[in-house]
DNA sequence: CCATGATGCGAGTAATTACTCGTATTGCCT
DNA sequence: AGGCAATACGAGTAATTACTCGCATCATGG
């Protein structure tokens, strides 16, 4: 019932946006009355909130099997597992993940929500640590925060285009992140 | 009047996000009537849309400005001169960076402001194709578009951490645009 | 000082919508 | 079957808000 909810209000903020999203709407997708969806959660934002830990938690769970896999593995291939993960998640519903991206930072949060935030950053901090020989980076979280960002926007850009072909997205993302990663400041190779 | 009424808008959706943003507001915080707003805006839309194309046109001139000024540098101190240039606009208000930035997608955009997008684009594909030699990239216009996400996704980032060091903030914009742009997809250097 | 057109005003209207609550239905135990 | 608690229902309510329109005010020219 909870989850017939969460993906109902997916399905309506994918094809109707923040501004078409209402719970009446809500409800009648899930099949249920407006007074059942508000029996399993107190508000508005209490669904999208539920929205948001289901999707970050599929993408912790896809970044972590990335990491488990690619533990000994050199820094560029560990980042194109990374990425990998990344396009796998956010490509699926690239214009659901583009909304929350958008209203996650404006939401009341949870602990577990922040939690699982967290543990993402942290898969990419522990894989940077690991090859910390190569960067020319010194604060590996703001680095992690930063590829991962990097990461988001351009698959959003690539979204946005329209056809994607995966492969290529994931070397143009590892490209860059090697470039912030290990670049020099000034001067060449 | 115009102008008033937009940078109302501006002030509201900054302190009242999306949600917040009413027309009742703007009037308000512009010291005129919701009636005189409507003589000057066919709907709430239309303001945000031209509030859209005030910030694309100003970051059309500093893109344009720096572009001038490294017409003849490398690409990395080119690079560095938009990056400079797109971060004092956008970290001049970046909570109203991102929500435009959101929102673009979806408005009405008229012809005049897309041209300005087209503008933009068009100053960093000049750049890359004077620099092609060095370039592992084809498709110029994507790598300009993509560069131009990195660039936005690193500085909402940086706002979104708190103090930023605008320099260093630059510095990390380059590496990963240059990463981009010359990297190579498999091998060392 | 008046006439007239343009501009400004803001209470009002109709639509939307988050949320409630009294009633209906269901499922379970004896 | 009967009683009862838990669940589901959806019409209704109060609040918000995009936008209108009849009136007031102002500016200009004679």
């Amino acid at each position: 019932m909870v989850d017939a909810v969460v993906e109902a209000a997916a399905r309506i903020l994918e094809t109707r946006g923040l501004g078409g999203f209402n719970t009446n709407a809500v409800a009648e997708r899930a099949g249920i009355s407006v007074g059942s969806l508000y029996q399993y959660f107190p508000s508005k934002e209490a669904v999208v909130a539920a929205l948001s830990v289901r999707e970050r938690a599929l993408l912790a769970a896809e970044v972590a099997a990335a990491a488990q896999s690619a533990a000994s593995l050199s820094l560029e291939d560990a980042l194109h597992r990374l990425a990998g993960a990344a396009i796998r998640r956010q490509l699926a519903r690239p214009a659901l993940a583009r909304i929350l991206d958008f209203e996650e930072q404006r939401l009341a949060l949870e602990e577990s929500d922040r939690a699982t935030t967290r543990d993402i950053a942290g898969h990419v901090v522990a894989l940077l640590r690991a090859h910390g020989a190569v960067l020319t980076v010194a604060d590996l979280e703001k680095a992690a925060f930063d590829v991962i960002a990097i990461a988001r926007a351009l698959i959003d850009a690539a979204a946005g285009r329209g056809a994607v072909e995966p492969t290529a997205l994931e070397g143009r993302i590892v490209r860059a992140a090697l470039g912030y990663l290990t670049g020099l400041s000034h001067g060449a190779c």
